[in-house]
DNA sequence: AGCACA
């Protein structure tokens, strides 16, 4: 029952970046950067209509996306690749959220976190859409014309209903409850399906109790706010061994002091964003030069 | 509950 637990909800339902007809080629990604930064129309949010699920908690979402077609680039960064995602480019299983979409510099904008969860070995479900919320930024026109295959409870969840972001949303993300062994490949691969994702820090540092080891704590970059949102809430709770109930389960919040190493100096989409006030406050670079 | 990197 965490703050968050209900209380907002998130764009979701974006198209899937991946649907024929508005492939993503390099030439068109340029587009998805641009999106305006306009709030797009938030839908009202259902009462009591809670846990999205976006899968990636109940379905079989942990292993089969490391071990499975990952090009893995460098590995960690969300950003840069079109990646063809589970070896199958447009077949997209898995959560089939745009990894295809990675987007350099993280130009996501609002672009709806979520393009549809996957459902293993189902056929490719292509972007939800019914109502995409503030997307109309690039992907060609609105996601008609989808293939829930009666998912009906999949469809309302991820048509995209939105409030508005907790007070202390931002970028960055932090995860406690990784497994002292998790690697920042490791980390990295669970958050990657998720739109806007760019990066993955992690941290090791004492536990506080004396006997306790080391814990693992993860700082994790998203495009935006919201991008981030929706990754917590989808992976609020997720257990690395789900038939393990004493399993590591995650525990996210935003990070407290949103430090976004990137975006870039230069990046032209940093100004877009409001920052935290002790971030422009803090010394850079250690005074005179 | 636990928050680092530049």
């Amino acid at each position: 029952m965490g703050d968050y637990g209900g209380s907002w909800r998130y764009a979701g339902g974006g198209a899937d970046p991946r649907r024929p007809g508005s492939t993503p080629t390099k030439r068109s990604r340029r587009e998805y950067e641009d999106g305006p930064p306009g709030r797009g129309t938030y839908g009202t949010t259902r009462a009591g209509d809670r846990d999205i699920g976006y899968g990636a908690r109940d379905r079989g979402y942990d292993d089969r996306g490391a071990r499975g077609g990952w090009r893995d680039g460098d590995g960690l960064a969300g950003g840069g690749d079109l990646m063809s995602y589970g070896g199958g480019g447009l077949g997209g299983n898995d959560l089939g959220m745009g990894p295809g979409l990675g987007l350099p510099g993280g130009g996501v904008g609002n672009m709806g976190p979520l393009s549809l969860v996957g459902i293993p070995d189902e056929p490719p479900i292509l972007g939800p859409g019914g109502r995409m919320v503030g997307l109309d930024g690039g992907m060609g026109g609105r996601a008609g014309g989808l293939n829930l295959n009666g998912v009906a409870a999949e469809a309302d969840a991820l048509r995209g209903n939105v409030d508005v972001l907790p007070p202390d949303a931002s970028s960055t993300l932090f995860v406690d409850g990784l497994p002292q062994d998790c690697s920042r490949r490791e980390a990295a691969h669970i958050f990657r399906p998720f739109i806007g994702f760019k990066e993955v820090r992690l941290v090791h540092k004492d536990a506080k109790r004396v006997n306790g080891g080391k814990v693992v704590l993860c700082f994790v970059e998203f495009a935006d706010a919201r991008c981030a949102a929706t990754a917590l809430e989808a992976l609020q709770g997720y257990k690395f061994d789900e038939t393990d109930h004493d399993s590591y389960a995650l525990r996210l919040t935003f990070a407290r002091h949103p430090g976004p190493r990137g975006p870039a100096r230069d990046d032209p989409y940093r100004g877009g964003r409001e920052r935290g006030d002790d971030y422009n406050q803090r010394p850079r670079g250690g005074g005179r030069r």
